[in-house]
DNA sequence: ACCTGAACACCGTTCAAGT
DNA sequence: ACCTGAACACCGTTCAAGT
Protein backbone atom coordinates (compact mmCIF):
# COMPACT_ATOMS: atom_id res chain seq x y z
CA UNK A 1 0.00 0.00 0.00
CA UNK A 2 1.45 3.52 -0.44
CA UNK A 3 1.15 6.29 1.74
CA UNK A 4 -1.67 8.29 1.39
CA UNK A 5 -0.94 11.47 -0.53
CA UNK A 6 -0.75 13.81 2.25
CA UNK A 7 2.93 12.37 2.68
CA UNK A 8 3.79 13.53 -0.66
CA UNK A 9 5.31 17.32 -1.35
CA UNK A 10 7.10 20.04 0.60
CA UNK A 11 6.82 19.41 4.03
CA UNK A 12 4.23 22.17 5.83
CA UNK A 13 6.39 24.96 7.96
CA UNK A 14 3.46 26.63 9.09
CA UNK A 15 -0.31 25.15 10.42
CA UNK A 16 -3.14 26.06 10.26
CA UNK A 17 -3.63 25.19 14.24
CA UNK A 18 -0.44 27.36 14.62
CA UNK A 19 -2.14 30.48 12.59
CA UNK A 20 -4.94 30.45 14.26
CA UNK A 21 -3.20 30.69 17.54
CA UNK A 22 -1.24 33.62 16.48
CA UNK A 23 -4.70 35.27 15.35
CA UNK A 24 -6.22 34.86 18.59
CA UNK A 25 -2.65 36.03 20.58
CA UNK A 26 -2.99 39.39 18.71
CA UNK A 27 -6.78 39.93 18.80
CA UNK A 28 -6.51 39.40 22.12
CA UNK A 29 -3.33 41.17 23.33
CA UNK A 30 -4.51 43.97 21.36
CA UNK A 31 -8.22 44.37 21.70
CA UNK A 32 -9.39 44.57 18.23
CA UNK A 33 -9.86 42.21 15.48
CA UNK A 34 -9.22 45.73 13.06
CA UNK A 35 -5.40 44.87 14.84
CA UNK A 36 -5.29 41.16 12.86
CA UNK A 37 -4.31 41.79 9.42
CA UNK A 38 -2.47 38.88 7.34
CA UNK A 39 0.56 40.62 7.14
CA UNK A 40 1.02 41.29 10.73
CA UNK A 41 -0.15 37.61 11.30
CA UNK A 42 1.95 36.50 8.50
CA UNK A 43 5.20 38.40 11.05
CA UNK A 44 3.87 36.98 13.88
CA UNK A 45 3.96 33.20 12.72
CA UNK A 46 7.58 34.03 10.76
CA UNK A 47 6.19 33.67 7.35
CA UNK A 48 4.92 35.67 4.55
CA UNK A 49 1.47 37.05 4.31
CA UNK A 50 0.81 34.70 1.23
CA UNK A 51 2.11 31.40 2.94
CA UNK A 52 -1.31 31.78 5.02
CA UNK A 53 -3.33 31.24 2.34
CA UNK A 54 -2.68 28.12 1.92
CA UNK A 55 -4.46 27.09 4.77
CA UNK A 56 -6.97 29.53 5.08
CA UNK A 57 -9.56 30.67 2.47
CA UNK A 58 -9.52 34.34 3.06
CA UNK A 59 -9.81 36.46 5.75
CA UNK A 60 -13.35 35.71 6.47
CA UNK A 61 -12.50 32.41 6.96
CA UNK A 62 -9.42 33.33 9.26
CA UNK A 63 -12.00 35.07 11.37
CA UNK A 64 -14.71 32.29 11.84
CA UNK A 65 -11.91 29.56 12.67
CA UNK A 66 -10.47 32.14 15.09
CA UNK A 67 -14.27 32.65 17.13
CA UNK A 68 -14.64 28.67 17.11
CA UNK A 69 -11.10 28.06 19.11
CA UNK A 70 -12.49 31.03 21.43
CA UNK A 71 -15.33 29.77 22.02
CA UNK A 72 -14.31 26.20 22.51
CA UNK A 73 -11.71 27.81 25.13
CA UNK A 74 -13.67 30.44 26.59
CA UNK A 75 -16.38 27.56 28.54
CA UNK A 76 -16.31 28.48 31.73
CA UNK A 77 -19.70 26.39 32.38
CA UNK A 78 -21.62 27.67 35.35
CA UNK A 79 -23.74 25.57 38.07
CA UNK A 80 -27.75 25.33 37.01
CA UNK A 81 -30.14 25.57 39.48
CA UNK A 82 -33.19 24.05 39.47
CA UNK A 83 -35.19 26.59 39.09
CA UNK A 84 -36.10 26.76 35.09
CA UNK A 85 -36.51 30.77 34.96
CA UNK A 86 -33.46 31.02 37.42
CA UNK A 87 -31.81 28.85 34.99
CA UNK A 88 -31.99 30.73 32.07
CA UNK A 89 -30.92 33.91 33.78
CA UNK A 90 -27.93 32.09 34.77
CA UNK A 91 -27.14 30.63 31.59
CA UNK A 92 -28.17 34.07 29.82
CA UNK A 93 -25.59 35.97 32.14
CA UNK A 94 -23.22 33.36 31.66
CA UNK A 95 -22.65 33.91 27.87
CA UNK A 96 -22.81 37.66 28.14
CA UNK A 97 -20.12 37.65 30.64
CA UNK A 98 -17.67 35.81 28.63
CA UNK A 99 -18.45 37.91 25.89
CA UNK A 100 -17.93 41.33 27.94
CA UNK A 101 -14.04 39.90 28.49
CA UNK A 102 -13.66 39.75 25.10
CA UNK A 103 -15.15 42.59 23.53
CA UNK A 104 -13.42 41.98 19.83
CA UNK A 105 -15.61 38.76 19.50
CA UNK A 106 -18.69 41.08 19.46
CA UNK A 107 -17.90 42.72 16.12
CA UNK A 108 -17.37 38.62 14.51
CA UNK A 109 -20.01 37.64 12.41
CA UNK A 110 -20.95 35.33 14.78
CA UNK A 111 -23.83 37.94 15.62
CA UNK A 112 -26.16 35.69 13.70
CA UNK A 113 -26.67 33.03 16.28
CA UNK A 114 -24.05 31.47 18.69
CA UNK A 115 -22.67 29.08 15.82
CA UNK A 116 -19.87 27.17 16.93
CA UNK A 117 -20.75 24.34 18.15
CA UNK A 118 -19.77 24.11 21.77
CA UNK A 119 -21.36 27.27 22.48
CA UNK A 120 -24.79 25.47 21.15
CA UNK A 121 -23.97 23.75 24.60
CA UNK A 122 -25.80 27.23 26.08
CA UNK A 123 -28.27 27.52 23.20
CA UNK A 124 -29.64 23.72 24.54
CA UNK A 125 -29.98 24.48 28.04
CA UNK A 126 -31.48 28.02 27.51
CA UNK A 127 -34.21 26.48 24.83
CA UNK A 128 -34.63 23.34 27.50
CA UNK A 129 -35.33 25.85 30.16
CA UNK A 130 -37.85 27.48 28.47
CA UNK A 131 -39.73 24.04 27.18
CA UNK A 132 -39.49 23.70 31.05
CA UNK A 133 -40.94 26.87 31.54
CA UNK A 134 -44.41 25.44 29.69
CA UNK A 135 -43.43 27.13 26.38
CA UNK A 136 -43.90 24.92 23.32
CA UNK A 137 -40.87 24.67 21.19
CA UNK A 138 -41.59 26.55 18.71
CA UNK A 139 -42.06 29.45 21.67
CA UNK A 140 -38.91 28.34 23.14
CA UNK A 141 -36.85 28.77 20.08
CA UNK A 142 -38.11 32.82 19.77
CA UNK A 143 -37.91 33.67 23.11
CA UNK A 144 -34.06 32.78 23.08
CA UNK A 145 -33.74 34.32 20.29
CA UNK A 146 -35.31 37.70 21.89
CA UNK A 147 -32.69 36.81 25.00
CA UNK A 148 -29.95 36.56 22.18
CA UNK A 149 -30.90 39.57 20.74
CA UNK A 150 -31.47 41.75 24.13
CA UNK A 151 -27.62 40.10 24.80
CA UNK A 152 -25.74 41.12 21.21
CA UNK A 153 -27.21 45.04 21.80
CA UNK A 154 -26.08 45.53 25.23
CA UNK A 155 -22.78 44.10 23.85
CA UNK A 156 -23.08 45.83 21.46
CA UNK A 157 -23.83 49.21 22.93
CA UNK A 158 -21.07 48.35 25.61
CA UNK A 159 -18.26 47.75 23.19
CA UNK A 160 -19.15 50.81 21.04
CA UNK A 161 -19.11 53.02 23.89
CA UNK A 162 -15.90 51.57 25.69
CA UNK A 163 -14.07 52.07 22.31
CA UNK A 164 -15.24 55.65 22.08
CA UNK A 165 -14.13 56.34 25.60
CA UNK A 166 -10.85 54.90 24.93
CA UNK A 167 -10.38 57.11 21.79
CA UNK A 168 -10.92 60.58 22.90
CA UNK A 169 -10.88 62.44 26.09
CA UNK A 170 -12.94 65.57 24.66
CA UNK A 171 -16.90 65.04 25.74
CA UNK A 172 -18.63 62.28 23.92
CA UNK A 173 -20.99 63.80 21.21
CA UNK A 174 -23.99 62.65 23.24
CA UNK A 175 -22.98 64.40 25.93
CA UNK A 176 -22.76 67.85 23.96
CA UNK A 177 -26.37 66.85 23.14
CA UNK A 178 -27.33 66.77 26.33
CA UNK A 179 -26.52 70.19 27.12
CA UNK A 180 -28.28 71.72 24.76
CA UNK A 181 -31.56 69.79 25.04
CA UNK A 182 -34.65 72.33 24.93
CA UNK A 183 -36.89 71.47 27.65
CA UNK A 184 -39.82 72.66 25.91
CA UNK A 185 -39.65 70.17 23.51
CA UNK A 186 -37.60 67.17 25.16
CA UNK A 187 -38.86 67.96 28.91
CA UNK A 188 -38.14 64.31 30.37
CA UNK A 189 -35.13 64.27 29.43
CA UNK A 190 -34.11 67.78 30.02
CA UNK A 191 -34.78 66.93 33.42
CA UNK A 192 -32.59 64.49 33.56
CA UNK A 193 -29.91 65.83 31.63
CA UNK A 194 -27.53 66.06 34.37
CA UNK A 195 -28.12 62.33 35.39
CA UNK A 196 -28.44 60.52 31.90
CA UNK A 197 -24.73 59.60 31.74
CA UNK A 198 -24.59 58.22 35.52
CA UNK A 199 -27.67 56.56 34.60
CA UNK A 200 -26.49 54.86 31.56
CA UNK A 201 -23.43 54.23 32.99
CA UNK A 202 -24.67 51.84 35.58
CA UNK A 203 -25.13 47.85 34.61
CA UNK A 204 -28.71 47.15 34.21
CA UNK A 205 -27.94 44.08 31.97
CA UNK A 206 -29.38 41.73 34.58
CA UNK A 207 -32.62 43.89 35.43
CA UNK A 208 -33.33 43.85 31.74
CA UNK A 209 -32.92 40.22 31.29
CA UNK A 210 -35.58 39.63 34.30
CA UNK A 211 -38.19 41.60 32.81
CA UNK A 212 -37.99 39.84 29.70
CA UNK A 213 -37.72 36.65 30.75
CA UNK A 214 -40.70 37.46 33.17
CA UNK A 215 -42.65 38.22 29.84
CA UNK A 216 -41.51 35.78 28.22
CA UNK A 217 -42.22 33.02 30.35
CA UNK A 218 -45.99 34.70 32.21
CA UNK A 219 -47.08 36.04 28.64
CA UNK B 1 -17.52 97.82 8.94
CA UNK B 2 -16.00 95.54 7.22
CA UNK B 3 -17.30 92.40 5.63
CA UNK B 4 -16.57 89.31 8.73
CA UNK B 5 -13.69 87.70 8.00
CA UNK B 6 -15.18 84.77 6.19
CA UNK B 7 -15.65 87.02 3.08
CA UNK B 8 -11.77 86.57 2.41
CA UNK B 9 -10.10 84.22 0.48
CA UNK B 10 -10.55 82.06 -2.05
CA UNK B 11 -14.16 80.89 -2.24
CA UNK B 12 -15.53 77.31 -1.65
CA UNK B 13 -15.97 74.61 -4.58
CA UNK B 14 -17.80 72.44 -2.12
CA UNK B 15 -19.43 72.84 1.22
CA UNK B 16 -20.12 70.12 3.71
CA UNK B 17 -23.74 69.91 3.71
CA UNK B 18 -22.69 69.17 -0.81
CA UNK B 19 -20.46 66.53 0.70
CA UNK B 20 -23.14 65.06 3.27
CA UNK B 21 -25.22 64.53 0.74
CA UNK B 22 -23.15 62.86 -1.56
CA UNK B 23 -22.15 60.31 1.09
CA UNK B 24 -25.54 59.78 1.88
CA UNK B 25 -25.96 58.97 -2.00
CA UNK B 26 -22.98 56.55 -1.86
CA UNK B 27 -24.61 54.95 1.52
CA UNK B 28 -28.17 54.03 0.06
CA UNK B 29 -27.25 53.69 -3.30
CA UNK B 30 -24.52 51.11 -2.57
CA UNK B 31 -25.86 49.90 0.97
CA UNK B 32 -22.99 50.00 2.59
CA UNK B 33 -20.58 52.57 5.05
CA UNK B 34 -17.83 50.77 3.96
CA UNK B 35 -18.36 51.52 0.38
CA UNK B 36 -17.91 55.20 1.68
CA UNK B 37 -14.07 55.68 1.28
CA UNK B 38 -13.00 59.19 1.12
CA UNK B 39 -11.60 59.08 -2.32
CA UNK B 40 -14.86 57.64 -3.96
CA UNK B 41 -16.92 60.70 -2.52
CA UNK B 42 -14.62 63.02 -3.20
CA UNK B 43 -15.23 61.71 -6.95
CA UNK B 44 -18.67 62.36 -6.17
CA UNK B 45 -18.21 65.64 -5.72
CA UNK B 46 -15.90 66.42 -8.33
CA UNK B 47 -13.00 67.21 -6.04
CA UNK B 48 -9.68 65.65 -4.49
CA UNK B 49 -9.34 63.20 -1.49
CA UNK B 50 -7.92 65.95 0.46
CA UNK B 51 -10.42 69.50 -0.31
CA UNK B 52 -12.76 66.66 1.90
CA UNK B 53 -10.57 67.28 4.73
CA UNK B 54 -10.63 71.03 4.67
CA UNK B 55 -14.26 70.93 5.64
CA UNK B 56 -14.60 67.66 7.96
CA UNK B 57 -11.56 66.42 10.23
CA UNK B 58 -11.50 63.04 9.01
CA UNK B 59 -13.92 60.31 8.30
CA UNK B 60 -15.02 59.46 11.56
CA UNK B 61 -16.55 63.11 11.59
CA UNK B 62 -18.31 62.42 8.45
CA UNK B 63 -20.02 59.17 9.62
CA UNK B 64 -20.98 61.17 12.54
CA UNK B 65 -22.62 64.01 10.29
CA UNK B 66 -24.04 61.66 8.34
CA UNK B 67 -25.90 60.21 10.54
CA UNK B 68 -27.35 63.28 11.97
CA UNK B 69 -28.66 63.97 8.35
CA UNK B 70 -30.23 60.84 7.78
CA UNK B 71 -31.73 60.47 11.36
CA UNK B 72 -33.16 64.46 10.60
CA UNK B 73 -34.72 63.59 7.49
CA UNK B 74 -35.97 59.52 7.95
CA UNK B 75 -39.06 61.08 10.68
CA UNK B 76 -41.88 59.63 9.92
CA UNK B 77 -43.55 60.26 13.35
CA UNK B 78 -45.92 57.84 14.00
CA UNK B 79 -49.58 58.69 15.53
CA UNK B 80 -49.37 57.78 18.97
CA UNK B 81 -51.76 55.86 20.97
CA UNK B 82 -53.16 56.67 24.11
CA UNK B 83 -52.64 53.62 26.57
CA UNK B 84 -48.76 54.48 27.31
CA UNK B 85 -47.93 50.93 26.97
CA UNK B 86 -49.19 50.32 23.77
CA UNK B 87 -47.47 54.18 22.75
CA UNK B 88 -44.03 52.18 23.87
CA UNK B 89 -44.78 49.07 21.18
CA UNK B 90 -45.51 51.86 18.53
CA UNK B 91 -42.31 54.17 19.38
CA UNK B 92 -40.18 51.11 19.37
CA UNK B 93 -41.10 49.46 16.53
CA UNK B 94 -40.81 52.94 14.14
CA UNK B 95 -37.46 53.09 15.00
CA UNK B 96 -37.13 49.61 14.31
CA UNK B 97 -39.06 50.57 10.86
CA UNK B 98 -36.70 53.24 9.89
CA UNK B 99 -33.53 51.28 10.82
CA UNK B 100 -34.45 48.12 8.96
CA UNK B 101 -34.46 49.98 6.20
CA UNK B 102 -30.94 51.65 6.66
CA UNK B 103 -29.11 48.89 7.24
CA UNK B 104 -25.86 50.37 6.88
CA UNK B 105 -26.96 52.70 9.68
CA UNK B 106 -26.63 50.29 12.20
CA UNK B 107 -22.66 49.83 11.91
CA UNK B 108 -22.71 53.33 12.50
CA UNK B 109 -21.25 54.95 15.89
CA UNK B 110 -24.73 55.36 16.71
CA UNK B 111 -24.49 52.15 18.65
CA UNK B 112 -24.16 53.80 21.91
CA UNK B 113 -27.53 55.59 21.70
CA UNK B 114 -29.63 56.84 19.49
CA UNK B 115 -27.42 60.29 19.57
CA UNK B 116 -29.02 62.41 16.90
CA UNK B 117 -31.32 65.32 18.23
CA UNK B 118 -34.37 64.25 16.20
CA UNK B 119 -33.80 60.98 17.22
CA UNK B 120 -34.22 62.41 20.83
CA UNK B 121 -37.97 62.90 20.07
CA UNK B 122 -38.66 58.48 20.09
CA UNK B 123 -36.30 58.41 23.68
CA UNK B 124 -38.36 61.33 24.86
CA UNK B 125 -41.78 60.20 24.27
CA UNK B 126 -40.51 56.51 25.38
CA UNK B 127 -39.06 57.26 28.26
CA UNK B 128 -42.28 59.99 29.12
CA UNK B 129 -44.61 56.79 28.02
CA UNK B 130 -42.87 54.38 30.81
CA UNK B 131 -43.15 57.17 33.06
CA UNK B 132 -46.76 57.13 33.30
CA UNK B 133 -47.17 53.15 33.03
CA UNK B 134 -46.07 53.69 37.08
CA UNK B 135 -41.89 53.87 36.97
CA UNK B 136 -39.91 56.05 38.63
CA UNK B 137 -37.66 58.35 36.16
CA UNK B 138 -34.60 56.30 36.82
CA UNK B 139 -36.20 53.16 36.30
CA UNK B 140 -38.00 54.63 32.78
CA UNK B 141 -34.36 55.30 31.29
CA UNK B 142 -32.64 51.68 32.38
CA UNK B 143 -36.22 50.27 30.61
CA UNK B 144 -36.03 52.76 28.07
CA UNK B 145 -32.08 50.93 27.76
CA UNK B 146 -33.20 47.41 27.57
CA UNK B 147 -35.81 48.14 25.00
CA UNK B 148 -32.64 49.97 22.91
CA UNK B 149 -30.35 47.10 23.49
CA UNK B 150 -33.24 44.63 22.40
CA UNK B 151 -33.63 46.68 19.56
CA UNK B 152 -30.31 46.98 18.18
CA UNK B 153 -29.30 43.64 19.12
CA UNK B 154 -32.12 42.40 16.46
CA UNK B 155 -31.36 44.73 13.97
CA UNK B 156 -27.47 43.91 14.31
CA UNK B 157 -28.39 39.82 14.30
CA UNK B 158 -30.57 40.71 11.25
CA UNK B 159 -28.11 42.83 9.08
CA UNK B 160 -25.80 40.50 9.79
CA UNK B 161 -27.58 37.58 8.64
CA UNK B 162 -28.78 38.93 5.32
CA UNK B 163 -24.84 40.37 4.60
CA UNK B 164 -23.64 36.77 4.47
CA UNK B 165 -27.16 35.10 2.65
CA UNK B 166 -26.38 38.11 0.06
CA UNK B 167 -22.55 37.33 -0.25
CA UNK B 168 -22.66 33.46 -0.89
CA UNK B 169 -25.40 31.07 -1.24
CA UNK B 170 -23.27 27.98 0.01
CA UNK B 171 -25.28 26.90 3.05
CA UNK B 172 -23.84 29.12 6.31
CA UNK B 173 -21.59 27.81 8.98
CA UNK B 174 -24.94 27.46 11.02
CA UNK B 175 -27.00 25.23 8.76
CA UNK B 176 -23.92 23.24 8.53
CA UNK B 177 -23.13 22.77 12.35
CA UNK B 178 -26.70 21.90 12.71
CA UNK B 179 -27.33 18.83 10.50
CA UNK B 180 -24.75 17.22 12.36
CA UNK B 181 -25.80 17.61 16.35
CA UNK B 182 -25.40 14.94 18.35
CA UNK B 183 -28.49 14.12 19.80
CA UNK B 184 -27.28 12.76 23.26
CA UNK B 185 -25.45 15.69 23.51
CA UNK B 186 -28.00 18.59 22.71
CA UNK B 187 -31.42 16.89 22.45
CA UNK B 188 -33.60 19.72 22.15
CA UNK B 189 -31.88 21.78 19.55
CA UNK B 190 -31.28 18.09 17.37
CA UNK B 191 -34.92 18.15 17.38
CA UNK B 192 -35.31 21.59 15.72
CA UNK B 193 -32.25 20.75 13.25
CA UNK B 194 -34.68 20.80 10.09
CA UNK B 195 -37.07 23.89 11.56
CA UNK B 196 -34.68 25.59 13.44
CA UNK B 197 -33.90 28.05 9.41
CA UNK B 198 -36.89 28.58 9.19
CA UNK B 199 -38.02 29.35 12.86
CA UNK B 200 -35.41 32.09 13.03
CA UNK B 201 -36.14 33.54 9.53
CA UNK B 202 -39.49 34.68 10.89
CA UNK B 203 -40.08 37.87 12.50
CA UNK B 204 -40.74 38.44 15.65
CA UNK B 205 -39.44 41.32 16.86
CA UNK B 206 -42.78 42.45 17.87
CA UNK B 207 -43.67 39.36 20.51
CA UNK B 208 -40.27 39.96 21.99
CA UNK B 209 -40.82 43.96 22.25
CA UNK B 210 -44.02 43.05 24.19
CA UNK B 211 -42.81 40.54 26.31
CA UNK B 212 -39.96 43.32 27.10
CA UNK B 213 -42.22 46.01 27.94
CA UNK B 214 -44.35 43.58 30.03
CA UNK B 215 -42.29 42.23 32.13
CA UNK B 216 -40.17 45.79 32.40
CA UNK B 217 -43.75 47.49 33.45
CA UNK B 218 -45.51 44.72 35.37
CA UNK B 219 -42.39 43.81 37.40
C1' DA C 1 2.45 20.54 -1.60
C1' DC C 2 3.99 24.42 0.22
C1' DC C 3 6.08 28.81 0.11
C1' DT C 4 7.94 33.30 -1.92
C1' DG C 5 8.33 38.09 -4.34
C1' DA C 6 6.53 41.16 -6.95
C1' DA C 7 2.56 43.36 -8.17
C1' DC C 8 -2.41 45.07 -8.36
C1' DA C 9 -5.81 47.78 -6.80
C1' DC C 10 -6.98 49.79 -3.15
C1' DC C 11 -7.20 52.53 1.75
C1' DG C 12 -6.90 57.18 5.23
C1' DT C 13 -4.08 60.86 6.00
C1' DT C 14 0.06 64.31 5.99
C1' DC C 15 2.73 67.75 3.93
C1' DA C 16 4.32 71.38 0.96
C1' DA C 17 2.96 73.98 -2.53
C1' DG C 18 -0.20 76.57 -5.47
C1' DT C 19 -4.09 80.26 -6.27
C1' DA D 1 -9.21 80.30 2.66
C1' DC D 2 -9.48 76.72 -0.20
C1' DC D 3 -7.68 73.28 -3.16
C1' DT D 4 -4.09 70.18 -5.42
C1' DG D 5 -0.32 66.43 -6.27
C1' DA D 6 2.73 63.70 -4.65
C1' DA D 7 3.82 60.78 -1.10
C1' DC D 8 3.60 57.76 3.21
C1' DA D 9 2.33 53.86 5.37
C1' DC D 10 -0.71 50.80 5.09
C1' DC D 11 -4.54 47.01 3.34
C1' DG D 12 -6.39 41.98 1.10
C1' DT D 13 -5.50 39.24 -2.62
C1' DT D 14 -3.74 37.29 -7.32
C1' DC D 15 -0.31 35.40 -10.14
C1' DA D 16 3.82 33.22 -11.73
C1' DA D 17 7.62 31.23 -10.18
C1' DG D 18 10.57 28.57 -7.09
C1' DT D 19 11.71 24.19 -4.12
Amino acid sequence: MPQPSARRGRPPRISRAEIIEAARRIVEEDEGVDRLTMRRLAGEVGSTPMALYHHVRDKEELLVLLMDAVAEEAQRRPELPADPRERVIVLATAIRASLVERPWAVELPAADDLMSVSALWYSERIVGALVECGLTTERAVHAYRAIWYYTVGELTVRTASARRRERDDRPTYRDRVFTELDPGELPTLASLAGRWTELTARDTYQDGLRALVDGLTRG
